[in-house]
Formats: C-alpha cells, sequence, structure tokens
DNA sequence: GGCGCGTGGTAGAGCGCTCTCCGTCGCCGC
DNA sequence: GCGGCGACGGAGAGCGCTCTACCACGCGCC
C-alpha cells in the first residue's frame, strides 16, 4: 500500500456526510435515505475504502476469526526438537485425509458467514498456552479443537479460561465444553453385523489406539454384536490410526491366526496397510479376507480393493462444531450441549 | 469471559506506573529500571492482563497474520454450487498430502514468530474478491498464495492491489511478485536417467495436467534425458494429479503400449493409481514395469511397492515462501525475488 | 398554531494500545 | 559549584471505528 488508505472520514467527506452516516451505510442497517445511501456507496467507489478490521474489532470486540487449533498431547519441553518437531506435526496431521475433510467442514459453515479459521496446532505446553493467550489477545473470537490424544490438556485449560470452544469427540476427562461427536459403538456393530452377514466365522480387528476414548466404543460394538452371534472372543492388535501401524498390527494378527476370514480396523488408513499384508502373504481381498474399515476417508475408493466402510460424516460434523461454537460466541448458547451422529456402513469391494 | 479484562491502565495502576511504562515492560523494550520491570511485571501476573490485538493492530498497522490462500481458477458465479463446492474444494485439496506439507512448512516459520496463518480458499470470483478484501481491511499482513491452476487470476488482483504476497509455484503469466519454485525440469531428468540407468527401453509417462508449467517441465526434462539417449519418442498419457485420473491415464497407456517397462508419473497419488492397474493387468512392479513417481509425499512410502520418487522439499519450500513474505513485509525487501530448489532422487522399491 | 412524534442525520465519546515528545533526576567534568 | 548530558518515566495525542446520545426537521393532531 503506497498512500495512506482512506478511512471513513476521507468517505465522509467525500459524500458530503457525517462519519455515522458513513457507518451506517457499510454495515448495511437501519434508516438511511436511500438517496444518501447511494451517494455514499459511490464515495466508497471513488475513494476505494476498505474499513479497517482492527478499528473495528476494537470496539465490537468481536475478530472474524476462530482458532481452528489441532492438539495432541506432548509435554516434552526440550527446546531442541519443538521446532521440527511441530513442523512435522502439522504436516504428520495432514496426512490423514480426515483433516482435510474437518477443515472442508469447517470453512464450509464460516465462509457464508465471512469469518475464517487460524490454523494453529498444539502439542508442547508452550504452543497450549500459546493457544490461550491468543485468544485471550482477542486474536480470535473461540476455538474448534481436535484433539489427537484423549489426554489432551487443552480442553480444560480453554474451559477454565472461561474462553468459547468446541471440540470434535467427547473429551478423555469430562470438561464443561460443547463437542460434536459419532456414536461409534454403533459404527462397530455395523461393521460386525456385515462381517457376519456375509459369512465371515473367523474375525479379529485391527484397533486403533484403546487409550482414544473412540477407538474402545468402536471396539465394544464390534464386540458386542460378535457376542451376540456366539463369538465371544476376537482377536485383538492394536494400531496407531496409521498406514505403517495397520500393517505391524495386521502382520501380528496373522502371525498368531493365520486363518481368519473377516477383519475390522480402526480406520482407513490402517485398513489399507492391513489389506496389503495380507496381499504379501497370498490372501485375496474380499475371496479369502473381508475387510471393513472406518471413516470413508477419500482412500477408501481410491485404494484397491475399494474399501467396505463405515462411514462417518465428518465434513457435516466440522460444520456443526463451527455453528455451536457461534452460538456460544454470539451468547445464544451457554451451556455446553454435545451432538451425537449416526455412522453408516458403505458397502464396497473389500467387504 | 465475565467481567471486564483487565487493560494496560489497570496494570498501570496497580503497579504504580505510567500505562507506558507497562508497555515497554510487555514489549520488552528499552531501558526500564530492572527493579521497575518486575514491579510491572508482577502487576501483570496479578491482574492476569492479556494486551489487546486488536487496540496493538490499530496503531502498529500490523497483524500477527497471514493468509495461507489456496487458490482455483474457477469462474462459476452459480450461487447454488459454490457453498457445497467450496466446501468440497477443501476437502479435495487436502487429500493430497501436498497441502498439509506446505501447511508444515509454513508453519515451521511463522510459528517462532508468533504469527499464524488464517486458511482461506479462493476459486470463484467471489472468494478471490473475498481474499484481497480480507487483506485491504487488514485482516492478514500478507498472502501465500498455492494456485492449482496456471490460470488462477489471484496473484494478478494481488499484485495489482499492491499486497505483499508471496507464491508456490512460478505463475502462469508473468506477476510481479516473489515466489518459491522447484527445478522441475531436473526432476524430470533425474526420473529419465534412473529408468534408462535400470536397463529400462520401452518407457511411457503419465504426466500432470499439461496446462500446469511444472507439469510441462517435468516432461520436458524427461524427455530431453530420453532424446539424448536414443529414444527420441515418449508414449504421454495426461492425468489430473489424482490417483483416480492416474488409473485412467495408465489404462489407456497399456492399451496402446502393453510391452512398456518404466514408468515416469507426474507425482505419486497418479503413480499410485499406475501402479494399481499396472498390477490389475498383471504386471509385477518392479520386475515387469519400474515406476517412478514425483514429489516423494508420505504414500510414496506407506504404498506398495514403496515409491521410487522425485523428492520436492516442500517443506522447505513453504517455509522459504513465509520467509520471503516476512521480508516483504518488514519492508526489508521491495523487488519480486524467486527461489528455486533442487529435486533430488528417492529410490525405493518400484524403481 | 403549538405540541408531540417519527425520521434522518450529526456530534463526540470512547475502545486499548503505541509512541513521540518532554520533564526530572542523578552524576560527571571543568 | 554549575552546566550539561544520559537514563528513565510520564503525559497525551492519536490509530479508525461504533454507537449513544441528541438535534433539526416536517407532519398530523387537537
Amino acid at each position: 500500500m503506497s498512500r495512506q488508505a482512506p478511512t471513513l472520514e476521507d468517505v465522509a467527506r467525500e459524500a458530503g456526510v457525517s462519519r455515522a452516516t458513513v457507518s451506517r451505510v457499510v454495515n448495511g442497517v437501519r434508516n438511511v435515505d436511500p438517496a444518501i445511501q447511494d451517494l455514499v456507496r459511490r464515495a466508497i467507489e471513488r475513494t476505494g475504502y476498505a474499513p479497517n478490521q482492527a478499528a473495528r474489532q476494537l470496539v465490537t470486540r468481536r475478530t472474524t476469526t476462530v482458532a481452528l487449533v489441532v492438539s495432541g498431547a506432548g509435554d516434552a519441553t526440550d527446546p531442541d526438537v519443538s521446532d521440527a518437531e511441530q513442523n512435522a506435526f502439522a504436516t504428520r496431521v495432514f496426512a490423514d485425509p480426515f483433516f482435510g475433510r474437518v477443515v472442508g467442514g469447517v470453512v464450509g459453515h464460516l465462509r457464508p458467514r465471512s469469518m475464517h479459521p487460524v490454523l494453529m496446532f498444539a502439542e508442547t505446553p508452550e504452543t497450549r498456552q500459546e493457544v490461550v493467550a491468543y485468544l485471550r489477545q482477542g486474536g480470535a473470537d473461540g476455538a474448534l479443537v481436535v484433539s489427537t490424544h484423549p489426554d489432551d490438556p487443552l480442553p480444560a485449560l480453554l474451559a477454565g479460561a472461561g474462553l468459547p470452544a468446541v471440540l470434535f469427540a467427547r473429551p478423555g476427562r469430562p470438561v464443561p465444553l460443547s463437542h460434536v461427536d459419532l456414536d461409534h459403538r454403533e459404527g462397530g456393530r455395523l461393521a460386525a453385523g456385515h462381517l457376519l452377514e456375509r459369512g465371515c466365522r473367523r474375525v479379529a480387528t485391527v484397533a486403533g489406539p484403546l487409550a482414544v476414548a473412540a477407538s474402545q466404543e468402536r471396539l465394544a460394538g464390534f464386540r458386542d454384536t460378535l457376542a451376540r452371534h456366539g463369538h465371544p472372543c476376537v482377536p485383538v492388535s492394536e494400531g496407531g490410526f496409521t498406514v505403517d501401524s495397520g500393517m505391524v498390527a495386521m502382520t501380528a494378527l496373522l502371525a498368531e491366526h493365520p486363518d481368519l476370514d473377516g477383519l475390522f480396523t480402526g480406520n482407513d488408513l490402517m485398513a489399507q496397510g492391513a489389506v496389503q499384508v495380507l496381499r504379501d502373504h497370498g490372501r485375496r481381498v474380499p475371496q479369502d479376507v473381508a475387510v471393513v474399515g472406518f471413516d470413508d476417508s477419500s482412500i477408501a475408493v481410491t485404494c484397491r480393493p475399494r474399501l467396505t466402510t463405515v462411514r462417518q460424516p465428518v465434513e457435516e460434523m466440522a460444520a456443526t462444531m463451527a455453528r455451536l461454537l457461534d452460538e456460544h460466541i454470539l451468547g445464544g448458547r451457554t451451556d455446553p450441549t454435545s451432538v451425537v451422529f449416526a455412522p453408516e456402513l458403505v458397502i464396497r469391494d473389500s467387504a
């Protein structure tokens, strides 16, 4: 910007009215004579005026942004690791298409309201403090938090500071914040039901990290239905939601139960890993082993065979999360709510 | 926030000094008596003071954010499509691990400077205007732009408005903005060299969208080296940087050249698709057909066989992009610069 | 014809911070 | 012992906006 940006004052002078009148026109409110209205509008056009956000924020005490924070539970204070680590954390997080969907859903809600997400990553005590500080300083009106770990201390920090925040998934320890979630247990049931219906009799599962509530729920639902149909014991191997971990877990599972004919995995990434291992061991999917994933992420349709999976409506959930935050910020809603979504079985080629 | 947030004034009163002194301490500058310094610091502690960003921005004319915008070239003004479309755009964009790496690199530079990226998507004229407006209003100090299309009009818009911006990749039409880029041609050469060295004699390529300069360069480099070694003609099939498009392109290629023994793809995603098609047609990789991808994205190591690929140091490039923007904002650098990175061949199992 | 009232506009007080002066004080040199 | 200088702290003027008064009309009414 070469010359000084035009201010409300300049426009007012140009239009021959007062600052307040211009402000009214800009904010599209109340009784302003139509003739004056477009007199002003023309002046705005001519001067190329753009309202200064900082000034507006200062008086309205509202920004046009919310923080979208992905947080882990790290407590390493090692300053050496931190930078490269943090950097890698962001990269790693977005390696799962899941987060892209969250962003998509959030933006879907925010954009029509002319709001924008500020991306933040918090996996060390310092970065967590940064998030809190940022909000307290009025950098954003509230936070949308996606935790990658059940022991994430951030939600409690936020709640303690009285900052508006909404979580994706129920927090590990109860915290007075709204959140959206999926009925994971039902998802597990759906997977089990489908495998059983297909005629699988020796099923196993590569579960997500069991410390994560969602993983446990999925597993519980899976076991639940299986038990109900005469399969009290289910081999379980724990993975870490990544392709690699899925491979490791599958390898272990296969070593102990070479005859399995049905598999449920905690997410699609691990399903992909499992399928690879299965193939490497000469098993055909779905003929020899049927595989059901979880999430219905983009890779479910791009990998081969295309994954039968339990769909999680992530975009919709994320949009709802943004909506809840909005309601909190606008003051309409004061006490924590939770919205739980229903999973859906998507049948493709792997089972 | 229940009660009114404490202001500089409150802290000053608490500490028994003037507002200015507190400000100095907060901003950690100049000659303030150490005794007074921690008198103030204690008062800050006691009151729980957090500086108001809006007020600070108003006077310094600097925010603590930059816009990170992913932009397409859409010109559809159809209001119906727009919302869901835009939403999907975001999701789609992040389905490629590439963008996650960009985010990681950007955050890596920004965070140590206590700055944050505001995520924006622009693929319609309106959303592009929103980006420009946002910056003109002082919502962010500058923009980091990643275009998905060579005809993206955003860079020109930004440059025209005199807004600080740095691009990832050279723009389709010349625009007076700094950018970072890769020596794509050299990347293509690297791939060709490796395939040749392996003994491949009938090589083909699944190129990225040829409208994209990077794709053309990669192809040119690839052809270049091949021609130099007695292979003047190379079968080319054009893809769209997605797994699916890679499959389609590979299928076409295979139909016309069933005897090919070497393949270079425009990115790793397409390589993955190609490998699947190759396998479906009974070709072993790398024994029957050697495949070289591009990017070295996270999927290169998670798929099977692990991909031999041309590495693009995306994180580093993104960090540099952020650094250049910083320099422009701070005023140190006024004329457009470009920083070009060198690709690197990463040999794994697919070739 | 004066009163009240609704309409459409202006004036001006901040919002919380930074930063440029400017005043004060202690200390050194001649 | 006095002038001057450096180190430090305070006063106060904005930054550009919103929003609450408040005022000037013209109208219908009794």
